[in-house]
DNA sequence: CTGCATCCTGGGCGATACTG
DNA sequence: CAGTATCGCCCAGGATGCAG
């Protein structure tokens, strides 16, 4: 991995409270959060409620509804009522969402690409269990 | 960034609970797991209890154990006991804990270069609020 | 200095049931 | 189909105090 310089603050300690990495992370934080938005960017973008609770095993409505209106207001995600019977709601990903699909594509790709070492991680903690 | 074309499971719907990027969503959970293991890789990859909490602020005594614990079952990182007065220990990552690192900075670095969208997204949640 | 044992609170998350 | 309202659990995580 190419790891040219960065500015001071990513590297100075103490390591901020508010430093950017430590809001990515917070931002990240919701166990649903990062699965809907790269599912959304996996479906072109937009998809409605439906469809993306059905490619996400174990995401309830709750939880949906719950985690798209925090990304609504963050501004990531837009919410579009469709009127016809029956209701139609359509999720897009904004501008600014779709930017925050490249630094979740890295990661997902990275555990994709490297399942194996998860593997040893998972083996130590259950040789660790007993 | 470069999206080469990978294994089906990737991009396969539906997400299967158990794939590899799940997975690394869990193991990076905690609110202090990431922080740790780069604070530690920053020093180079080892240091004592005292110097990773100093460079950590927020970090309790308590969770810092905790994680590092964690971090041990999983042999991220090993703990080592000098045998000296007063009581030393020094924590290190293992090699398999050193692979981990990459996402992190992966991870880490984006943020640091994309802090004006964090600002956009803080100044739209903030706006909602009201 | 390091680490453990407590105690306690908040809120993330899940299950269920109900409206339009 | 989409969304809301309740209820309640569980546990991450913070504060404090003690021990080696």
């Amino acid at each position: 991995m190419d790891l040219a310089p960065l500015p001071d603050i990513y590297r100075r300690a103490p390591f901020a409270e508010d430093c950017a990495p430590r809001r990515l992370l917070r931002l990240f934080s919701g166990k649903w959060t990062t699965m809907i938005l790269h599912m959304l960017h996996l479906l072109d973008g937009a998809s409605r409620p439906g469809q993306l609770q059905r490619n996400i095993p174990g995401l309830s409505k709750k939880m949906m509804t719950q985690t798209l209106r925090g990304l609504e207001e963050m501004g990531l995600v837009t919410r579009e009522v469709l009127q016809v019977m029956p209701p139609a709601v359509e999720y897009r990903l904004t501008a600014l969402g779709q930017q925050f699909i490249e630094p979740l594509e890295m990661l997902y790709r990275w555990g994709a690409e490297h399942a194996a070492l998860l593997d040893r991680v998972d083996r130590n903690a259950a040789m660790a269990a007993r």
